[in-house]
DNA sequence: CAAATAGTGTCTTTTAGACACTATTCG
DNA sequence: CGAATAGTGTCTAAAAGACACTATTTG
C-alpha cells in the first residue's frame, strides 16, 4: 500500500489519536432473579468487561476477544450502543470507549466464576466509568427488540412453547404482560411446528419455531 | 498529571491507535422537495462534511467544527448513529467513523452554497464510504422521532398551527399520514396558546406550542 | 377424579380511520 | 357570496384487554 500523505506532507499517524475501547454489558437471563449482567470482577472492583481494540481488528472482534479473556465466555452478536467520549473520562489518557450490548442464552453461559459474576440488571452494584449508563442502555435496547419481534436474540432453542416465550418476555419487560394479548400478538408472528409437549401435567401445549431467524 | 504506565510500563500511546473521525448527515426540510440532506462539495465529488476528531474533543464538538468548516452552517444537536469500523474502509490506514444525524431549520439554513448543496434524500448521487448507509439511517432516526414526538428538532418556531405540524409530519415521513388520526394524536401532547391565525384565508386557526422542549 | 395447564369464544373498551357537516375568514 | 381552510360529530372497523368456559393431560 502506497503510504498516505496529506496536503502538508502529513501521514495519518502524525496527527495525534485517541486510544479506542469497547464495553460489554452482556444480559442474560436467570429463571429465579430474571435479567441480568455479567460483571468483571478482577481485583479493581466490579465492571463491565472491556479492551482497547487492537489494528485490524472490528469493534465486534474486540467485543468477543475481551468476553472471552474476560469473563470465559463465547460472545454472540455484540450491537453497538453510544461512544463514550468525554476528553476526561479516562485518567490514563485521551480513550473513547464504544459501548455495547450483548446476549447470551442461560443454557449456553459456560462463565469462568473466578473471573466474573452474574447481577441483577436492577440490584447493580457501583461500576465505575459510564458503566451504569451502558447498562441502562443495553436494558433499554433489549425491551425495544423484544417489543418488536418474538425472540430476536434466541434466548429460547428453535423450537418452544407460548408459554416459555411469554416468559422470556417478562423477564425480559420487568413486568408481567396478560396472556390474551401476548398470545395474540405472538401467534401471528410464528409457525406452528404441529408437535405437542408431553410428560407434564396440563393438557399438552403446541410448539412453535421462530420464522425466519426473528 | 501522572504519566500512566501499564503491567508492562508501556504507556497508552505505545499501543497502535486509529484515527477517529466523524461524518455527519445535516437533514433540513425544503418546502418543494421535502426531506432534504447537506452535502460538501470540495472538488473530490459530494459526500457528507467530516473530520478527524481532535484531542480535547468531543465527538459532537468535531461534528460543530466540520459543519461550520465544510458548509458554513451553525450545528445544533448532533445524535450519534452509528461507528463504522472495517479496518479496510479507508486507503489511508486505520480509520473509524462516527456517524452522525443532525437536524437544522430550513429558516436557520445560511448555507455557504461554493461549499455544499441540498439533495433530497431520496434521490443523492453517489457518495463514498459509508456515506449512503449514513444518510439511510439518519433518515430512519429522524423519522422514529417523529412518531413519537410532535417536533423535538425545532423544525417549527415556538408556535405553529396543526397545519403546519402536519406538513412536517408528511415532508419527513415521505408519505401522507391522515388528518384526523393526526389531529388526535397530536392534540394530546401540544399546549394551545389561545391564539389564533389570522390575514390568510379560510377559518382561523388555533397556533400551539410545545408541551416542555418536545 | 383433582389439579394443572392450554386453548377458545365472546364481550367490552379503546383506538384508528373515514367522512360528512359546521364554522369562520378573505377577497 | 364563493373559495378556502379549521374544527366537530358520528359511524365503523380493528385492536387491546378481561374473563369465563372448554380441553387434555398427569398423578
Amino acid at each position: 500500500m502506497p503510504e498516505y500523505r496529506d496536503a502538508q506532507g502529513r501521514r495519518l499517524e502524525d496527527y495525534p489519536r485517541p486510544s479506542v475501547a469497547v464495553d460489554t454489558a452482556v444480559l442474560t437471563l436467570e429463571s429465579e432473579r430474571g435479567l441480568c449482567v455479567i460483571l468483571a470482577t478482577s481485583g479493581l472492583g466490579p465492571r463491565l468487561p472491556g479492551t482497547f481494540v487492537h489494528p485490524g481488528e472490528t469493534l465486534a472482534d474486540a467485543v468477543t476477544r475481551s468476553l472471552l479473556d474476560k469473563t470465559g465466555i463465547q460472545g454472540l452478536s455484540p450491537t453497538q450502543l453510544h461512544v463514550f467520549d468525554n476528553p476526561n473520562r479516562d485518567d490514563r489518557g485521551w480513550v473513547l470507549s464504544v459501548a455495547h450490548l450483548d446476549t447470551v442464552a442461560p443454557d449456553r453461559l459456560r462463565l469462568d466464576h473466578s473471573l466474573a459474576e452474574i447481577r441483577p440488571v436492577d440490584q447493580l452494584p457501583s461500576l465505575p466509568y459510564d458503566h451504569e449508563g451502558v447498562v441502562a442502555r443495553a436494558v433499554e435496547t433489549l425491551r425495544a427488540e423484544y417489543r418488536r419481534s418474538p425472540d430476536p436474540r434466541h434466548f429460547l432453542p428453535d423450537s418452544f412453547t407460548l408459554r416459555e416465550l411469554h416468559d422470556v418476555h417478562e423477564a425480559i419487560a420487568g413486568a408481567s404482560l396478560g396472556r390474551d394479548t401476548f398470545r395474540r400478538s405472538m401467534l401471528s408472528q410464528l409457525v406452528d411446528t404441529g408437535d405437542r409437549t408431553s410428560g407434564i401435567v396440563g393438557k399438552p401445549a403446541r410448539i412453535f419455531s421462530r420464522s425466519e431467524d426473528r
